[in-house]
DNA sequence: GGTTCCTCGATTATCGATAATCGAGTACGG
DNA sequence: CCGTACTCGATTATCGATAATCGAGGAACC
């Protein structure tokens, strides 16, 4: 990171305090549920309360934290509902972005691709289930940037929070290897800059998953 | 708006001031591009900076205002590029919630729907375009709602700003009927409760207007 | 003449302190 | 016992003031 410093110091606290939250949330040091106290995270980074609060609230724009007045945030707990409310949604803009990446993308972007499937692959390879999810939501965002519409990949970065909480819910009964391997279709019809092909190749990849994650019940 | 004070008073004040904000905004008292201060504001409700940062901060959620650091905050000006990446975008959302909202709309909304109609077709004879696309707007709205997808209808609303900017581009020279009577097969589909024909007309509808503003060059 | 440096008014970012609000626990009356 | 009213510690919301930063304009230098 280059910040020389080791603790909080250059560019703006607000945004640095955002991200060491968010990291923290990720890490899930921060539990969903799990309130955040401001006068906490003061003490804690020995900031005031302002950037504290303005960071909070960029998280709650993110979706990551919710909060009610005079009643303080707390990390977001994403139900089964709202992740199954987020598959259609997800599904649709995935087959925008890969109708407008198929024309548009740049062999390295093509490479870039190859290269999650590969590392997707080796995370099996280690049963690291984490790592597999991890790339695969890289992949799709390596389509949303090659798609080079930024409302797009705003509004599919904003449901973040929910992808994420992906990592969490899927007890994931599918094999691993078929998540995997069910990207390549993607990779070719993008290869063969077929807008319709690589659309469709997209909302089947996401309408296939979601389907499973909430009709299949697999044994413990 | 039966506040009781006449100003400033009850709720939390950073809410309040969004509002007023947001209100301002949309009447075109701030114009795009234009810059608010914080001082001003302040003097102007008789508050204190935080809360005015507070709910700068939630419009640059909602994508009304853009903000860089120790450079303030300026009302978004919305570009006709980011306009057209927001059509295939919101043809998608606009497909999906005729989908959702097909299966379960209540007869009250359909009937709330043709009330919209009715309006955009008084607004129509009065020459008011304002008056139409606000209604334009409300008609979408209420099929989201219809469509009982909490996710759903929230990323909708967070195009807000790309729909209301229409209002001030659209040189439309589409004749204001066409607008109007496009949504009767909408509505028409939502009555028969059929989920494709009802995402498709959605979609149609969204696409045709998108295509005529960025293709077609009327004479003026 | 043009470039660089500096100053200064305006504005934003942060701070420390105060006021308002909440919710759990407790005392009181039935 | 049960429900209601009250108290109080914890926390959030707001304030007023200070520090940091920016951009325009002018002076000094080449």
């Amino acid at each position: 990171m280059a910040d020389g410093t080791g603790g909080l110091a250059r560019a703006v606290l607000r945004e640095q305090l955002r991200e060491r939250l968010l990291a923290r949330i990720l890490d899930g040091e921060f539990a969903p549920g799990e309130r955040i106290v401001e006068s906490h995270v003061m003490k804690e980074y020995e900031v005031s309360q302002a950037p504290v609060r303005e960071a909070l609230r960029d998280l709650e724009a993110m979706r990551f934290v919710e909060s009610f007045p005079h009643r303080g945030v707390r990390v977001r707990l994403i139900s089964e509902r709202e992740l199954a409310e987020m598959y259609p949604v997800r599904a649709a803009l995935e087959e925008v972005a890969g109708r407008a990446a198929a024309p548009v993308v740049t062999d390295d972007a093509l490479t870039l691709l190859e290269d999650e499937i590969e590392a997707m692959r080796a995370a099996t390879r280690d049963g690291d289930v984490h790592a597999v999810l991890v790339h695969d939501a890289r992949f799709h965002e390596i389509v949303f940037e090659a798609a080079d519409n930024a409302l797009l990949l705003e509004v599919w970065r904003s449901l973040h929070a929910e992808i994420r909480a992906l990592v969490t819910y899927t007890r994931v009964r599918v094999g691993l290897s078929e998540i995997v391997e069910s990207h390549v279709p993607i990779l070719q019809a993008l290869r063969q800059r077929d807008p319709a092909l690589a659309g469709k190749e997209m909302r089947h990849h996401i309408e296939h998953f979601g389907a499973l994650a909430f009709t299949e019940q697999g044994p413990d």
